[in-house]
DNA sequence: AATGGGACCTGCGCGC
DNA sequence: TGCGCGCAGGTCCCAT
């Protein structure tokens, strides 16, 4: 669940919390979200450093430490970091040098965890497209040009621009009155100007209101995202749209439960 | 090349 | 009450 504008604001809490603390200790209570190296290894990098830098790539946290390495970690759909946390229903405990805990949790067990040399050299780091704030709007524009991708699954493909999932990208297409449906190519140059727009404005909203809690996410200090209020399609199945007050109409699209208002949006 | 489906997981809410 | 089922969605992987 957490896009960009809910890591945006954990990253932001964290730096205010935790950067320049130093982790004591690393209690590993389910290794499966460990990705790598192994739990020993994880935990002897992390022992002892000092956290030098924290960054944001797409939904990707990076923790650089003082020793050179750099914890990387991605939330996916319900890991959660805590502070301060009590290790008492978390993944991996984080022991600082302050004497309190910073929690990773994760009830599905989809996050990774992975401590690194290089964290750009990661694959996925790797492949990431443009931020859409550092998206001018002719290279939107030339992007969309060759594909004819459903334009809801391609703003969604990290790849294609990062950052963006399944809720944001409802959001943005209702605030564009684009159907999620339309192929990518069809998109008008009016459209495209107005697509890339409502991306910026309603991630920057968003990372305004400290995202949006849904299911498990949550701020770092346990506080919910506040940008729920806004939301004009995002699980609002058959409630009337708030701009016409035609239902709300949910589709299924690439397996993705997927709202629109079927009158505003064409 | 692009799309669809399944896999990875767990907890919740629903209908019976 | 309790069970089974579908659903939630980020990403990868495979088949078509």
């Amino acid at each position: 669940m957490p896009e960009l504008p809910e890591v945006e604001t954990i990253k932001r809490d964290l730096e205010k919390i935790i950067l320049g603390k130093k982790i004591t200790e690393v209690c590993v209570h389910h290794p499966a979200v460990i990705r790598q190296p192994d739990v020993a290894k994880f935990k002897q990098y992390l022992q002892g450093a000092k956290i030098k830098n924290i960054l944001r790539k797409a939904k990707v946290l990076v923790l650089e430490l003082s020793n050179g390495k750099s914890l990387v970690i991605h939330l996916k759909m319900t890991g959660q970091l805590v502070y301060p946390g009590d290790a008492k229903k978390s993944r991996v405990s984080f022991y600082l040098d302050d004497g309190k805990i910073l929690d990773f949790n994760d009830q599905r067990l989809f996050a990774e965890l992975r401590v690194l040399d290089d964290w750009r050299s990661l694959k996925f780091i790797q492949n990431l497209g443009p931020e859409p704030f550092d998206l001018p709007l002719a290279q939107f524009k030339e992007m969309l040009a060759p594909k004819k991708t459903k334009i809801k699954a391609l703003l969604m493909e990290q790849g294609f621009v990062s950052g963006i999932g399944n809720l944001y990208a409802a959001e943005v297409l209702f605030k564009s009155g684009i159907h999620p449906e339309r192929p990518a190519n069809s998109l008008s140059d009016k459209e495209k100007e107005t697509l890339l727009k409502a991306i910026k404005d309603i991630l920057n909203q968003a990372i305004k209101h400290g995202g949006s809690s849904i299911d498990d996410y949550v701020r770092l200090s346990g506080e919910r995202g506040d940008y729920v209020r806004y939301h004009r399609v995002y699980g609002r199945q058959g409630q009337p749209c708030l701009a016409c007050k035609t239902p709300v109409k949910r589709i299924a699209l690439g397996g993705r439960g997927t709202y629109f208002c079927p009158r505003c949006q064409k």
